[in-house]
DNA sequence: TAGATTGTTAATCGATTAACAATC
DNA sequence: TAGATTGTTAATCGATTAACAATC
């Protein structure tokens, strides 16, 4: 029961921080943890764990601090990560296969529940416990499974046209890992971008500009 | 020449868009573009764009814009992508060999000149134009070759280690796909987090907070 | 010159940090 | 109860947007 139905994203994106932190800590047997300790952990301010935390619901007690497991489990609730929403991958390129084969999709909210690629020569191979569908499928595959988000792993320029069809066929949620710019062309989705290699730019400037440490 | 030397870390993550849109724009041959025309392309404002521009310099006149291939050249040089960093990677899974397939490190200001696996069986094998190599040979190899960065495309129970050897051998910076907090060990680092699980995870919340369009 | 558009300063907005009263 | 630590308000800091004089 969020407090607030307008949370930054800045706040949002911090989320699956604190989850990791938190899984790792009950892992460890850790039942309680201080804001304190938590922010000195991830190197940030307890103010913030404290800000952060409270836009979802008052999880700690004063005095005690947070229960671990208590907490982690809130978190995964507000991230929604047993939602179990159906996925398609499109492309079995490279990157499309390591993608498959590399995430625990069961444990990031998701369930993968196919696979497609216009390569002949992939068609029909298997791809984790999948097999590779003829990306013509599509429709005929959508007619009879739902599915509520799509992994576009193809080159930029073959995704419009991909896209106009899922589109189509009702599905409003990617994670795109082309420069194609979908937000923008369709307004109602949801979509988060992964681009490797604006980061890997990022990465060149800040060794020419090396100085600070890390932000 | 940068006007000013601290530029802010939100500005220089956008400094890759912008050469993205401009080397785009520059394809298609435009000669010139307004700060208005291409905030609008880029879904910003006119003023963040004037304003990040004059963070390295007044690249514009007033009364024209911008000239499309001087600027997509000077932020090419503000980022670096020449200077032919070079780079290993560490990790010949699935998804270290789709990093090096999939990029084009040149353009990105990298050299790619190695890549290392322990699995004996990936040991002698081809990856592009490289030849995977034993991860034991990494001392000899950073011995007979001046290396700037690593790609750590390894599982995060083997980074620590791994990390340990990269750091005494003089590697600082890092391109980092797992979940190990090399930062915050290793101070003086420059390090570029690549957290796909955190991405995925996103999409799961806003999946379900579904509302409002993309931030 | 007149019109356009920058570079830059000032105003606003949002995010982070500090402080502290509430309370376990 | 005394000590610890939260939840929350207020203060600060930084980033974005608006405005406009400078100037091509």
């Amino acid at each position: 029961m969020p407090k607030n139905d307008s949370i930054s994203m800045t706040v949002i994106r911090r989320l699956p921080r604190y989850y990791r932190f938190l899984s790792e800590l009950d892992e460890q047997g850790f039942e309680r943890i201080s804001s304190n300790k938590l922010a000195e952990i991830m190197n940030v301010t307890a103010s913030q764990v404290r800000q952060d935390l409270n836009c979802f619901g008052g999880f700690g007690q004063q005095g005690y601090g947070y229960s671990v497991s208590q907490l982690k489990l809130e978190i995964q609730k507000i991230l929604g990560l047993n939602n179990g929403y159906r996925a398609i991958l499109i492309g079995v390129g490279n990157f499309g296969t390591a993608i498959a084969k590399h995430l625990d999709f069961n444990k990031l909210g998701f369930e993968l529940i196919g696979c497609f690629e216009v390569d002949r020569k992939k068609i029909g191979e298997p791809l984790g416990n999948l097999i590779v569908s003829d990306e013509a499928e599509l429709e005929n595959f959508c007619a009879e499974n739902k599915v509520d988000a799509a992994f576009l792993c193809i080159p930029k320029q073959n995704v419009e046209e991909i896209l106009e069809r899922l589109y189509r066929l009702g599905i409003k949620s990617y994670w795109n890992f082309s420069h194609y710019d979908i937000a923008t062309k369709y307004t109602d989705t949801v979509v988060e971008n992964v681009h490797l290699s604006d980061n890997l730019m990022t990465l060149c400037y800040r060794m020419n500009n090396k100085k600070s440490s890390n932000p």
